[in-house]
DNA sequence: ATTATCTATAGATCTATAGATAATGC
DNA sequence: ATTATCTATAGATCTATAGATAATGC
């Protein structure tokens, strides 16, 4: 029986990681998510994941659907913070989206759950999730931006011509960390190896070094 | 009232594509699937979908999942089909890639329903449908090989030497080709675009027109 | 006789709400 | 008084099976 703060005591100990009975809720629904499914994960099993009763989940979440949107506005709003101030930096290009990549492909690919699987649920069509949807909507426009940058460097330099039909290479290999992960293979440094992947298929060539340390550089800034 | 060969004539009038009535359930269950969700979509709502009774489902599907797992099937054989056949043939490495990624990408593209979100469901990680897991992991050994034999080349000339690690990444481009119909957009020649972005992410560069028409070429075989 | 359909149903869920209870905190 | 939990439950599902029925085909 664990006491701690106000409130009737669970039954059972806590054994979920988390602060609080929120973010407990949100680790047993996001590995039930990604590994049953989420229209077969029922509230009861969350419940009994996190040591709790059904109910009790009710005083968290108005809705099964309120915690799926949770799990996935956590997913979209860094990457989408970073990339702003990243846009604001005075980095090449090719670094900054370098930088932009890696930072997403990093949190797809180490997070604890592979989050991304729940990107493609037809539950997100419907309005409730309208604002997750153009979230994404937003990210999708911001490495088209990052990319075409990176295009019209290589066109103005007369490396390279390709049309802008080319932009979304870079968020479409990012997102293919959560079919690799799904699959069971992949390596640690994947991300970066993404990054790199997504400038070489716009057809950039430079110095690969001083590309690399400055995306970095980007990415240990704190702020 | 239809008649048409033995049986009980059914309540209403078929509205569904398909030669059998396996092939009009298979229809219904390939929206319902890709647009409410695998889980979410209950046999009887596949059967209203056909204007078939919920029962005789069971007729010609033993279980849900059979239905399913037919419906993944048709999507990765024909492509390890045409594998097997480009693999036997004198091509190039590029053009035999391009040609595979193609077409790979057309079904993926162009098929009435955007199977490939069906790829990623929890319920594959089950026993049930092992040997489809199966036969996608031989599909993507294949892309690897094709990948390899294009680095290989590109080595022994000195231009460009990827590790291996990198042989993935044309497959991961097709698989996108699911993300960017899920969200609407794209055009109509995207797999062929998607062929030249697998081809030029491996860092290989030539003569794209002689390349694209021996790809064309190829799968113009009919046999 | 065979086939494709139908009706009926058992048994097992599942979400969300209402309201009680056992702590802490003021 | 407030909070976090609990118990209980209504009403709506859902899958799969058993067995009847209405056609065709031999």
């Amino acid at each position: 029986m664990t006491t701690q703060g106000a409130g009737r005591p669970r039954l059972t100990d806590r054994k979920r990681p988390g602060e609080t009975a929120r973010e407990e809720i949100l680790d047993a629904a996001a590995e039930l998510f990604t590994t049953r499914g989420y229209a077969s994960t029922s509230t009861r099993k969350i419940a009994d994941a996190v040591g709790i009763r059904q109910a009790t989940l009710y005083h968290y979440f108005k809705t099964k659907d309120d915690i799926l949107d949770a799990l996935l506005s956590t997913t979209v709003t860094p990457t989408l913070e970073v990339a702003r101030r990243i846009l604001d930096s005075d980095a090449t290009p090719a670094a900054r989206l370098h930088a932009v990549v890696t930072f997403d492909g990093v949190q797809l690919w180490t997070g604890r759950w592979n989050i991304g699987v729940l990107y493609l649920l037809p539950e997100l069509r419907t309005e409730r999730f309208l604002p997750f949807v153009r979230a994404r909507e937003t990210l999708r426009a911001t490495y088209r931006e990052l990319a075409a940058a990176v295009l019209a460097e290589l066109a103005a330099a007369g490396t390279q011509h390709l049309p802008d039909s080319e932009e979304d290479i870079p968020l479409r290999l990012v997102e293919t960390l959560v079919n690799l992960r799904w699959d069971g293979i992949g390596r640690e440094d994947e991300p970066q190896r993404t990054a790199d992947a997504a400038i070489r298929a716009l057809g950039w060539t430079g110095d690969w070094e001083a590309m690399r340390s400055q995306s970095s550089a980007l990415l240990a800034q704190k702020e």
